[in-house]
DNA sequence: GTTAGGATTTAGCTATGCCTAAATTAGTTA
DNA sequence: TAACTAATTTAGGCATAGCTAAATCCTAAC
């Protein structure tokens, strides 16, 4: 069985090595997981050494995940979101309620609560933040998506998702009407990086601020 | 915080101490969990030591629960019953699939979780198998209850609850419509241990064998 | 009262997964 | 090319929670 930790770890290295499974550090790992660096290559060496190989790993140049490893990520990251969805659907917690408790249980849930849960939305696409859920048994897809800190001006722009790691600024983003689906324009970016922004082509203009920025993902189309 | 090995003892000894906080032996809890005794002892050790104190603990002479430990075991019970009951009618689980997944996921739901499942069940008092659920942040209590291996011929019997730690056996009762809420009188007893049992006044006489009847728990009247 | 045998505890190990402090490596910069 | 530095690894520990084998305790039977 995989424990716990080793299911973050594997989550960590899908998230960080991005759509083309780049190698990802020792560092990124420890910052991202909240350990230090030497529990990383602790835990490094141990997975590559072991069985069911779910790691690519070389000293000092980084690790990757094996086809097996990617296939228990992605699993994870289906449980999660489809956790985030039934939370906020089914038992009403608000949107910023759902990462913590959905971070703890997607370890533990089973297949049958998994198809279950799945069913009882519909089989549904995407969380409550706008990610998309993997298909059962199969990879996810890395969507590429521009954060709005970096879309241009006067560009028309659809949001297609918001970071779900942050409990205040999802509260923030909500009182903007900042959410999945809402089409914007910017229309100023200030040196420090705030933005003004106006929602749908409606009357008010909003402010932004720059890590605000950073956490919202816009396309050109719905979804 | 408390282990999930740690709430898999508290709640052993809950269980195991009965109604009266019987001091439990090393031996039955060991038996109980599914561990060997050193383990038992290095655990009951470690517990009599710590910072809140969970557990009374004397050497040679068994362990019982302190209030605080009482109280944690209690929710755990909560806990599983809820999921239960949520697992069963929410998720269209079977009642002999519903407490493997309660037993694990019991120790990782938040206070929210456990709110929120209550209150869309809408603050039940029995899980599937007839276990009264305990009131949030409230002792339970241990009904006294006749096993219908035990029970005298003739005289009526409502079910009031069954053993779910097995899930053949579970199959096996939904089959003979042994299952809270029925009626029944026992008409014979073999020397076998096994009973000749009839439902409700109806015309079958159904058979259960001794390990069944000692699964069923019995009394006078409705719950 | 002794004593045998079952129950319990002690002693000593293992695995997981984290930590700090110290050593080493690799890549850049002078 | 040599040195510096940041990243990484190694070395050595700790806590949790299990295990086997061996010692010890308690009680009930003699
Ligand atoms: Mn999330
Ligand atoms: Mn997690
Ligand atoms: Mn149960
Ligand atoms: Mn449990």
């Amino acid at each position: 069985m995989i424990s716990e930790s080793v299911d973050d770890y594997l989550k960590a290295i899908l998230e960080l090595g991005g759509a083309h499974d780049e190698r990802v550090t020792t560092n990124a790992l420890a910052e991202r997981l909240g350990v230090r660096t030497p529990s990383v290559t602790g835990m490094l060496q141990k997975l590559a050494a072991q069985k069911p190989l779910l790691v690519l790993y070389e000293k000092h140049r980084g690790v990757q995940l094996t086809a097996a490893g990617k296939r228990r990520a992605w699993e994870l990251v289906r449980h999660h979101r489809l956790l985030e969805l039934f939370l906020h659907d089914v038992l009403k917690y608000s949107w910023d309620e759902v990462h913590d408790e959905a971070e703890r249980l997607e370890h533990f849930i089973s297949e049958r609560f998994e198809d279950r849960v799945s069913a009882i939305l519909g089989d549904p696409e995407f969380d409550p933040h706008g990610h998309a859920i993997p298909r059962k048994d199969q990879s996810g897809v890395f969507r590429d998506e521009a954060t709005l800190a970096e879309w241009p001006l006067h560009k028309p722009a659809i949001i297609s998702s918001v970071s779900d790691r942050n409990a205040a600024s999802l509260r923030e983003l909500e009182r903007l009407g900042l959410m999945p689906g809402a089409a914007l324009i910017v229309e100023q970016r200030k040196s420090s990086g705030a933005l003004a922004v106006r929602l749908d082509g409606g009357p008010e203009v909003i402010r932004v601020n720059k890590d605000l920025a950073f956490r919202v993902l816009v396309g050109n189309r719905q979804r």
